[in-house]
DNA sequence: ACAAAAGTGTTTTTACTACACCCATGA
DNA sequence: TCATGGGTGTAGTAAAAACACTTTTGT
């Protein structure tokens, strides 16, 4: 684990990212399982270095965990309770976790900065979940894609994160246009219904739908898509350049 | 001047605040000059001690410079650019103020933690101007409303940052009902249509505008005000408790 | 021919806007 | 009685939702 403070970066700050894709029908969430003895997820972060805008940090951070950039990326809320800050992190951490004590006692020194309080500016992307190739980094024992209802219980106030980032996604999808980053590059007005159904886990009527998106005049009608399946086929749709 | 460093803040982390009030038939908001030689404007902020919340830290500037609490306040944004910092500023303040040089040269050590990068958050809020006597700090020269449309040009990015909080407030006006904090506990409705109007820059309808505010449901009508106008006496409003 | 799913058109409802009228008030 | 500004009702318009029908596809 790295020590922010001999990396140059700013004291005390961090960067959560949400990290959102769409498989199986449901919006799903970038999770890192660390790699300790015992279960801990938290959400792909890091720090801001001194010499960097906090919205390039972020990049950084997305692409170290997706390998892509030009992703869509929005910072949506601060954390900065007092509270937060990793000690029953640590806690549970250290019982576990033996060979990072000295003489039955954590390595004070190395995990000072560590345990004080965290400020975390929460951002969230959205990406195209076939474009990405997960990238574990050190602390990870592993990163996968967790569908948003059943997501693991994460240190902190990381669970809370993702709540505030989908309260927050949902008010800027209309008007952002962003959903289709979520999709593949050429995709079917059903396959657009059922993500939107996903992110507002609501129904919304067919033919309504489909006027609603069209009149947004934002895609272009592409050819067929022959599944093989007994039924007209649907037309395939891509963002206009 | 304070340096954070020495009571306990976290470092390189500021709070900005943007304080709407309404008077005069305009947006009207709070800056402080500083005291020192030349002209220097800035909005009203502060830094995060280590164990307090950011909204508390907030509440706490403002309750500082307003002397009232229980204001709305909302957290809206974070300024992280790396390139914003007060070396600009100290320069200009330094040329100005050869009080604050050792031999020509500023003092390093003093201005050391000031001239580093900060990452600021953004808050802003909703006061009834009457009810708020502005209070000067020690680095205040006087604080004073300005009205948004005429404001002074202030250091670093605080301009921008009023400009984004505009937009935030705009933005969460009608889903929170929050316009209302801005004028006294009682008022008619044409005091809140000219608010509405000053907040959005355009002239609303007077029945539609009626309609749609009473529509909310949110407020409760009193009294007729009888201002000894030669027409028909507007009812008083209030919000429902 | 049939079921399934896609495309499209029509009606209904709702919300918003524009226009119009009447009423209270104090000079 | 008059001008002024406030309250309210109604008609028109545009957007959203609900309903309905037709077309394409492979078995």
């Amino acid at each position: 684990m790295h020590n922010p403070s001999e990396q140059n970066f700013i004291q005390q700050l961090s960067i959560d990212c949400v990290i959102f894709g769409y498989d199986d029908n449901q919006l799903q969430v970038l999770v890192n399982k660390l790699n300790f003895n015992g279960d801990f997820w938290a959400l792909p972060g890091g720090f801001v270095y001194q010499n960097e805008d906090i919205d390039k940090a972020a990049n950084r951070i997305l692409h170290e965990r997706t390998g892509i950039s030009e992703i869509y990326l929005d910072q949506f809320y601060v954390f900065g309770n007092a509270a937060r800050n990793n000690l029953n992190f640590l806690d549970a951490l250290i019982a576990l976790n033996p060979q990072m004590t000295i003489e039955g006692k954590p390595n004070k020194e190395e995990y000072d900065w560590f345990t004080k309080r965290f400020v975390s500016i929460g951002y969230y992307a959205l990406v195209d979940i076939n474009k990405v190739v997960p990238q574990k980094t050190d602390i990870d024992e592993s990163i996968k894609w967790y569908n948003i209802k059943d997501l693991p219980h994460m240190i902190i106030d990381h669970n809370a994160i993702v709540s505030k980032a989908l309260d927050s996604l949902r008010l800027n999808l209309d008007e952002k246009l962003l959903a289709f980053n979520l999709l593949s590059e050429t995709f079917t007005m059903k396959e657009a219904q059922q993500l939107y159904e996903s992110i507002f886990d609501k129904p919304f009527a067919r033919n309504n739908f489909q006027k609603k998106i069209l009149d947004l005049n934002v895609l272009e009608r592409l050819e067929k898509k022959f599944t093989g399946a007994a039924n007209k086929a649907p037309f395939l749709y891509r963002i206009k350049k």
